[in-house]
Order: C-alpha cells, then structure tokens, then sequence
DNA sequence: GTCTGTGAAGAGTTTCACAGCT
DNA sequence: AGCTGTGAAACTCTTCACAGAC
C-alpha cells in the first residue's frame, strides 16, 4: 500500500466511509465526476472538510473538475481495505449476535461471518443463518484454521474481558464490542466499541436538559 | 432542572454515561468515595478528563475525600434524564429490531419500547417480545397516545429518511438510527446514528493500513 | 499528605482563504 | 469562470499544574 497517508483521524476514517457510499450511489446513478461541494452537501460535511480528509491518502481530483467518482470509489475502497473481504468471528449467540449474522451490509462489505462462538450447551452444534455455533473453548484453533482476522462480541457484559483477553490471545487484533462495557487490551489491539444504550442515554441528555 | 451546565460536549455526555455505570458498580461493591483517578482508571480515562467534565454541572467532589459514589450517581442520573422513564418507538422490526425489542439495558436504564411499527402486512398485527406491530401508517395517533418521546429506526436505508420525516411531523425530538445513510432534520430535531458496518470499516482501515 | 476544581497550555480538528490548475 | 489542495487561523477538546479545601 503506497498511499501517503499524512495521519488520519478516527474522524476522517469514519467520514470516508460515508464518503464512499455517497460514491457507489453516484456511481449506479452514472455520474461521472462530483465537487467537494457536491459530496459534502449529501453528508452534511463541509466542502473543505471533505477535500482536506482525502488529501490525507493523496490527490484524487482535478483543479476545476473536480472528483473521478469512479476512481475516487476505487482508491477510498483500497484505503478502507473494502477491495479484500475479511473473515470475522461473532463471539455471542444472543438475540444481537444473531441480528448481526443476518446483517446484509456487513456480507455486502466483504466482511464474512465464518464462525459464531457461544458458550451455552443448548446453542452449541445448531446452525443459526447458516453459520454453525461452536464452543467458544475452540476459539483460539478456528481462528487459525479459517483464518479470522476481525472478531465480533456480543456476550453479557460480565463475560466480555475474557472474551477480549482469549481473542487476544489467539492472534486477534481487531475487535468489535457490543458490551456495555470499557474493555483493555494490549496495545497494537484495536477495539471499536458501539454501546447502544449510551446513545439512547445521549439522547435523553438532550430532552433532559431542556433541548 | 437547576444544573450550571456550562457546555458540555457530545463527548462529555458519552463519558458520563461510562462513569454513571462505574458508579452503578462501585455502588453495590460498597464503596462510599471514589477518587478522579479511580474512577479514570476503570474507563481509560485521565483524572483530570473525569474532574473537567463533572464540572460542567457543578462541585460534586469534596477536596481531599474525591467523590461521594451514591451522590454523584443520582445527580449523573439526572443529567442524563435516566431517573425518569421514556416511551420509545421501534420503527422496523427486522432482525435487528427484534434484537433491540429484546434489549435488557434499555429496560435498565428507563427506555420502555412501548410501540413497535413496520409496513410489511405480514408483521403488522403480529406480536414480538409482547410488543405488537402496528402499520407504520398509525404512526403519529400512536405516538400522542402513549405518550412517546423517543424513536430507534432499524429500516432499510432506502425507506430511513421516509421515516424520520414521518417522526418529525409526528412531533418527535429524538432518533436513534441505525440505517446506514446520512440523515436530514429540522435543528431541533437530535439524530445520533449507529452505523455497524462503518465501525468494521473503521477497522479494516486499520490492519489494511498495516496497523 | 490527599484530592478537587479550574485557568492556562497543549494537542487535535475544522474552517478559512487563496494560490494554482483546468 | 469553476474547483482542488493546503498552509494558516479558528475552534474544540484534553492535559497540565497548581491554588484551595479537607
């Protein structure tokens, strides 16, 4: 990968994946270029915002033209790893666990569900969406054998640092958390925590607070 | 509500959350007084992050002592709008609905789904999690009726901002929305989105950047 | 001594504004 | 003319450091 690559922010990551599905809408609607302005106003983004975030990784536009929309798909796509698909494992059979086996958009992305994990005796063996439910004590051997580089977690937030700690220690170094829950891990290990009451809580904040 | 309230940023109000669960815990450990530096330590956070933001809403702490645990959990409480319940609207009950119906930590923290809406004849009538479908159409009677304050969008992308506009006309003030795609509203009207696949996309970044 | 509360400094992010290309 | 790319300015958020309370 010989992108330059300045130093992007979580931000800017985050952004260029709003960015790309701005892009392969564009694409399927047949435009062919698209301004800083144009891709910014379907986001709420300023123009600026957007021309700094992708001189990040290089210079994708022409002065006066502005974007190649099929190109500049291409490159976030390469940029985001969305050019290669992913072997993710879900650790917690619940009700979100399964939710998320079913989740279109992630298959749609590349990333593959290949092994979900539980920890109860009546789940493990079934099949759920198509994908078996394993013993999460064969974790550490699946992962090697089918090649997991991604793992989702969706146990109770008791159960959660352990299950971080054997992610960990199988090899894992990304990690996707559903606990309500601050998780550690050693460095070198990246975890992204989506805490949905916490939004909701946000929320309330906001009525709370007279908004 | 007679609250300083400085400023808070969206950041502050999510750490609140966080401390709001420590307290939660140390609270039935039986533990009286916590330190910044205690508490910090439970959520990664710095010490001083912890004492900046409690005092945004005013002098919790004593100095020399650090703070009192049941007390700072009530007032967080109220901040946060949690010593009250809201009724929240489901809007779509797909997979990822049903899943969230099934949500205990919304029930924990006073967020009561008390409709759920769908368009698909199939649903509308049906019962999940004791909570019936109505026709999507009954929207707005439904929500002066039972007194709703809150929506969570799980729709497909094409049909979320169909939806938030029928929110919004509806009266409502807040939206939790998990359909991948940016949304418009009136200022007044607080969006917070839950974008699943960008967070795995927030990922693959990482190790395709060769993290 | 311990620990809070907070102004000031530092770090990071966004916006501005304009040079330079088409 | 229109639009990108980018240094500089503006703004925001975090950390520092210390006065003041126990």
């Amino acid at each position: 990968m010989d992108m330059k690559n300045k130093k992007a922010s979580d931000a800017t990551v985050t952004r260029l994946s709003r960015y790309y599905r701005s892009l392969v809408h564009l694409e399927t609607q047949g435009v062919a270029m698209v301004s800083s302005k144009a891709l910014a106003r379907r986001d709420g983004i300023s123009p600026a915002q957007v021309r700094k975030d992708l001189s990040c990784f290089g210079q994708f536009g022409t002065r006066g033209q502005g974007y190649p929309v099929a190109e500049l798909k291409e490159a976030i796509s390469r940029i985001l790893g969305l050019y290669r698909t992913w072997n993710v494992a879900l650790v917690g059979v619940g009700y979100l666990g399964v939710s998320l086996l079913a989740y279109r958009e992630f298959k749609a992305q590349g990333f593959h569900i290949v092994a979900a994990f539980d920890n109860d005796p009546e789940k493990i063996g079934k099949k759920r969406r198509n994908v078996i439910i394993r013993d999460i004590r064969t974790l550490p051997e699946v992962v090697k054998k089918l090649d997991i580089e991604m793992a989702i977690v969706t146990v109770p937030q008791d159960a959660a640092q352990s299950v971080v700690d054997l992610l960990v220690r199988s090899g894992l170094k990304m990690i996707l958390n559903f606990a309500p829950v601050s998780l550690r891990a050693p460095v070198g290990v990246v975890i992204r925590n989506v805490n949905i009451a916490i939004e909701l809580e946000a929320l309330s904040y906001h009525l709370a607070s007279g908004g």
